[in-house]
DNA sequence: TGCCTTTATGCAACTCCTTGCATAGTCCGT
DNA sequence: ACGGACTATGCAAGGAGTTGCATAAAGGCA
């Protein structure tokens, strides 16, 4: 689906390699577009293959070599085209509302026990995104004008994950009678 | 991932044609597990030839034949061990955000509109998962007894999709300025 | 000294999911 | 009489994503 642009994008920003470019998932578009370094790697074969990427090998000393890719100007007039064109509503595959769909055949110890794993992860993410958002609000006006758009993408995740903890309260009420 | 267990879960209840599945994804499952006709069909072959469902071929005469479904005891007790072990918590993959994280090379204009766009759709959506909240609260307390699980997964989405326009709210709010 | 983590890339094989096409009768509206 | 939607299933091909393995040197910790 995307992740060619999202790869696009990040290079657009700065050049890298594979492996750096797993990082930046994990650092900021992690939240909300999740890529093993297995599947970065094949995506930016079949993007050079395309003519959307260059790279440059680098030899280095003390670690091993990589290569750092870049936008061509045919990558960059993708990523604009791409950009200015509608992208599908999102498609929800989530596993535990199954579980819970059918969980009159299990449980309700079961399903507590899960929710409450689930409860902890999205605690976390919680914490990790305000944590995130807190840093931002603390830059002076003239630099946090550059993160605005990718600030709004990080309200997202809190609402989402405030949305979700208020649901987790929900359903444990609903549990405990 | 799961939509064995989800077609196990929908068969355990009621047996069924692929063509019926597919009708019931989307009445209910659908809003939290998406699959096209052609996906339910390859996994109901499947499923059969690990032996977790036999069908019935049914020939009928003003329709086409079918073949209806059900659970073998191998699939009843596959979908117990499935509901008794962890879910892994929720992949998520998001073109909009990605769009909107790298939407400093496009016009705001543009990212309006899309944002425009999508608020209509998830506005169409809680519509109708308020819709069968109201039918779910109309009914006799020990009818809604049996859809007090399915329900909380409609309560899911139905917190979900305001905690989304919420969301779009503060963006139209930050592209406006 | 030995073990774990980090840096860095990739093949091979697999499952999951999508897209396009094909068939074929019925029922409904215009 | 004709077109479109509904019922019902499926093949073939391909794209997207996962899992397991392999290599190899450097740096930190116990």
């Amino acid at each position: 689906m995307s992740l060619k642009h999202a790869i696009l994008i990040l290079l657009e920003t700065e050049p890298g390699s594979g492996y750096d470019l797993v990082k930046r998932f994990k650092a900021g578009l992690g939240y909300f577009w999740n890529a093993k370094h297995q599947q970065v790697y094949q995506e930016l074969k079949k993007l050079s293959e395309a003519g959307w990427l260059a790279f440059a090998e680098e030899t280095q000393e003390t670690r091993p070599d990589k290569k750092v890719y870049r936008l061509t100007p045919a990558g960059h007039s993708e990523l604009l085209r791409w950009l200015s064109e509608p992208v599908q509503p999102n498609k929800i595959n989530d596993a535990l509302l199954v579980k819970l769909f059918g969980g009159e055949l299990t449980s309700e110890d079961n399903l507590r026990a899960e929710m409450g794993r689930h409860v902890t992860v999205h605690r976390q993410t919680l914490d990790s995104l305000q944590a995130i958002e807190r840093d931002y609000l603390a830059l002076p006006a003239a630099q946090r004008q550059g993160w605005r758009l990718p600030y709004l993408t990080l309200r997202r995740g809190i609402l989402g994950e405030q949305a979700w903890l208020a649901w987790a309260d929900e359903v444990a009420l609903a549990l405990k009678a």
